[in-house]
DNA sequence: TTGTTATATGACACCCTGTCATATATAATT
DNA sequence: AATTATATATGACAGGGTGTCATATAACAA
């Protein structure tokens, strides 16, 4: 996080460095990001930079603030929208992360952020961390058991992990150029058919289990 | 791929070379890994290694191909012995990356390959399409269907990545150090139990289905 | 012996990051 | 008002990296 400092900043400069980190994490994916580039484009001397941020991950932490917290507002509606639907929750979640790399205004950058991000750099790790307990602690209980084919907790957060996992990496095939966003939201569903014959007590083709 | 002089190399010269490279590839995760180090131990000027490798991943691929050609010959074996059970094919595939990163030998090395690959690298998802075609030209038809809930190529498309993604996925988080290999693998087998009920025709919780 | 092609070499230009001693405000206290 | 603390600003500097290129040298062919 920033320094104190870096919160004290009058509005006009804040703006003004904030505008040019934009830029510059739209402009080249995150390993890439150059501080002499944002300082150069910000005007303000190198050492200021350092007096503000902590290093390159420390600004990415402070711009996902909004990602994170538009991710969670999605999400909160969406799980009122659907009663606790898993799936249809996780194909919000999927539409409206490839809805925000479409736009014109976050786009580039949450493209850069899905196609370079590391596997696991801790930055990474700490993200999805920080994701996975947002999402139990809010979530998790609000899903509807009912329709699931799932008899413990432990049970559950595999399915979790399995859905997340392949939601992420249809989210980076999107980003990665792969498809396009009609054939990616397709494949999805596919597969989600696919995993439901496992995750769903009641399955269509087996009437007689009902 | 390295040049036609660096294949040229006397064999002393050669060799000490590549110990150098899997000693810096070794010692740091990709991305920090410097060809500066690599001159350095090898004791060749710089001017040289440029003639041999176009860059760091010229040098990367060329090192891959002895891991590609391991993971190769063991899945061959494994689809051998199993006939056809694509779910212990993937857990061999599992045990074999999990045993090979923790060999002496390449066990450095694969794990930085795994917890610092970016997620979609040029490399990478050259890697991945390999792999894939690999993949699918010598093993798909060999897969045995008969046990599979699995109507048209498309499906087992389908599957096959869901498999792949869960697969890496678990390889990742061992070697992210968050999980040793005993629960990894025994989360591994939960999560498949789990894709089974969907993914095999014939299920043990509904035995008027076969 | 001379011309030709393959290989070797390291100085160079250019990029980057994080730190630190010093300078300058701004606020607090006598 | 003068003095002392405290917060902020600044850019030169040390140290690290990459890829290229003109030139030197070796190997081979005519």
């Amino acid at each position: 996080m920033p320094t104190k400092t870096f919160f004290n900043l009058p509005e006009e400069k804040h703006d003004k460095l904030m505008r040019a980190i934009k830029q510059e994490f739209s402009r080249v994916p995150f390993s890439q990001v150059s501080v002499n580039k944002i300082i150069q484009v910000a005007q303000i001397p190198r050492g200021s930079f350092y007096q503000y941020f902590k290093n390159k991950t420390d600004v990415l932490e402070y711009i996902l603030r909004d990602y994170r917290a538009q991710m969670r507002a999605r999400i909160q509606q969406s799980i009122e929208t659907h009663r606790g639907d898993i799936f249809a929750l996780m194909s919000d979640i999927l539409d409206f992360t490839i809805e925000l790399g479409s736009s014109r205004d976050m786009g580039a950058f949450i493209k850069h952020l899905f196609s370079d991000m590391k596997v696991n750099s801790g930055f990474y790790i700490d993200f999805v961390r920080n994701s996975k307990s947002d999402f139990q602690e809010t979530f998790m209980n609000r899903i509807d058991l009912e329709i699931l084919n799932i008899s413990d907790t432990r049970e559950l957060k595999n399915m979790l992990e399995i859905l997340v996992t392949i939601t992420q990496r249809t989210a980076v095939r999107f980003f990665a150029g792969m498809y396009d966003a009609d054939s990616v939201r397709r494949q999805y569903q596919e597969k989600l058919m696919l995993l439901k014959r496992g995750f769903l007590k009641e399955r269509n083709i087996c009437a007689c289990c009902k």
